[in-house]
DNA sequence: CCCTTTCTCTTGACATTGTCAAGTAGTACT
DNA sequence: AGTACTACTTGACAATGTCAAGAGAAAGGG
C-alpha cells in the first residue's frame, strides 16, 4: 500500500514550488508560467501537474506554506520571551514585517484572493485559519483579556491591519521611490512601528488592559 | 493638424477602460485578457492597442485614473467640514475605505507595483504622487503641524498603512469566511476604524498636536 | 478635385501559455 | 508472472499577448 521513494516525491514537488516562489519573487506572481517553472525545476512542462491539480494550485500550496509559517511566527514571538521583555505590539510588527520581507513569495500570494484560492482549497484555508487565530492568541495575551470577545476580535484586525498595511505598502506600494535608498527605508518602516506600537500601548493602557510599565 | 473627432476618440477607450475595469471588479486583475476586454468593448482584438502600448498600458491608466480619484477623494475630505465636525482621523479612514469599495477595479491594480507599471509609466506615477502629497496635507492640517517634517512623514505613512490595511484585508483578504453577512463586515469595520481613530486622537493629545476636545 | 498624411481601427499571423489525453518506464504487492 | 500504481513524459489544442500590415475615413494643401 505504501511505496513512497518518499525523497523522490517530495523532491520534484520542491524543486517545482521553489522554483514557482523564486519567480514570483523576481516577477511577481502575475507573469508566472507554469511552463517556466517546469523549465527551471529541469522537468517536463506537465511534471508540476502531477503534484498540483493546476496553476492556482500551485499558488494554494504557497498560500498555505506561507500561513502556517506566518503561524510558526507568531508562536515563536510569543514563547521567545520577546513579548515580555520589549513592547509587545512592537515585537508584533517586527514580526509581521520580518515575515514579509523574508518571505516575499509567499507573501505576494497569500493576500490575494484571486490567486490564493483560499477559498477552493480549504486546507490552504485552514492554515489562514490558524494563523488568525494564533494572533487572536498573541493579542490576547499581550493585551491580557480573554481571546473570545469582540473587543479583542476588534483589537487583533486593527493590528492586523496596521502591521499589513505597512508590510504592503512598502513591498509593492507606490512608495519605493519616494523612499531613498533601501537602509533609510528600514529607518522609515521602524519609524512608523515605533509610533504604532506607542499608540497601541496609549490605548491598552487606556483601556486599563496592561500594565503602565509597558 | 487637429482634427480630433474627440468624442469618438475618448469613446472607444473609455469604453475599453470601463470594460477592463469591470472585469478586474468581477474576476481579479490576473486573468484580465486583452482580447476579452476588446470583445466585451465591442471592437477587434487589436483596438485596445491603439490607445495601450500593451497590457501592463491598460493597468497603468487604471492605476493612474485610481490615484488621481483618490487625490480627489482626499481634496474633498479636506473641504467638506467633515474633518472638523467629527473626528478628523475617523473621517479620512472612512473616505479611504469608501473609495476601495467604490473602485475595487482601481484599488485592486494601484497597489501592485508588479502590475500598475507605476515605474514605467510616469504620468501614473505622479498621480500616485500627488495622492501621497493630498495625505500629507491632510494630515498636517488635521493633526495641525507643518507638512514637511519627519514627525509628519512617519504620521501619514502610520495612518495610511492602517487604513491600507483594513482596506485590503477585506478586499482581498482571508477573512470573508470569517466575517458572516456583509453588514457583519461593515460593523466590524466599522469598529476597527472606531478604534484606531481613538488611538489615533490619543496619541496626537500626547504629542501635543491637536485640541483635547477631539 | 486629387494627393498625401494622419488617425482609428481591422485582419492575419506567430510564439507561448494552460491544460486535456494518452502514453511509458519503473516499483510494490500478490 | 502479473497486476496495479506512481511518477513522470510526449503530443495536441484552444486561447492569449503582441507584431506586422493593411483599410477606410477625414483633413488639409495644391
Amino acid at each position: 500500500m505504501k511505496k513512497v521513494p518518499q525523497e523522490q516525491h517530495g523532491d520534484v514537488r520542491r524543486l517545482v514550488l521553489d522554483a514557482a516562489i523564486s519567480l514570483i519573487e523576481s516577477d511577481g506572481a502575475e507573469s508566472l508560467s507554469m511552463r517556466e517553472v517546469a523549465r527551471r525545476a529541469g522537468v517536463s512542462h506537465q511534471a508540476p501537474y502531477h503534484y498540483f491539480k493546476d496553476r492556482s494550485g500551485i499558488f494554494a500550496a504557497i498560500s498555505q506554506e506561507g500561513f502556517a509559517a506566518l503561524a510558526h511566527a507568531f508562536r515563536q514571538v510569543q514563547t521567545d520571551g520577546t513579548l515580555d521583555t520589549t513592547s509587545p505590539a512592537k515585537a508584533g510588527f517586527a514580526a509581521y514585517l520580518r515575515f514579509a520581507r523574508e518571505h516575499v513569495g509567499h507573501f505576494r500570494v497569500m493576500f490575494r484572493a484571486d490567486i490564493s484560492g483560499l477559498s477552493s482549497h480549504p486546507e490552504a484555508h485552514e492554515c489562514a485559519e490558524d494563523a488568525f487565530t494564533e494572533l487572536l492568541n498573541m493579542v490576547a495575551r499581550t493585551v491580557g483579556h480573554s481571546a473570545d470577545t469582540q473587543d479583542a476580535l476588534t483589537f487583533a484586525l486593527m493590528l492586523w491591519s496596521q502591521a499589513h498595511g505597512l508590510a504592503t505598502l512598502f513591498l509593492d506600494g507606490p512608495l519605493e521611490s519616494r523612499m531613498g535608498s533601501q537602509l533609510e527605508t528600514e529607518k522609515q518602516v521602524d519609524a512608523v512601528i515605533e509610533l504604532a506600537a506607542h499608540m497601541v500601548s496609549l490605548e491598552a493602557r487606556e483601556q486599563g488592559l496592561i500594565p503602565a510599565q509597558y
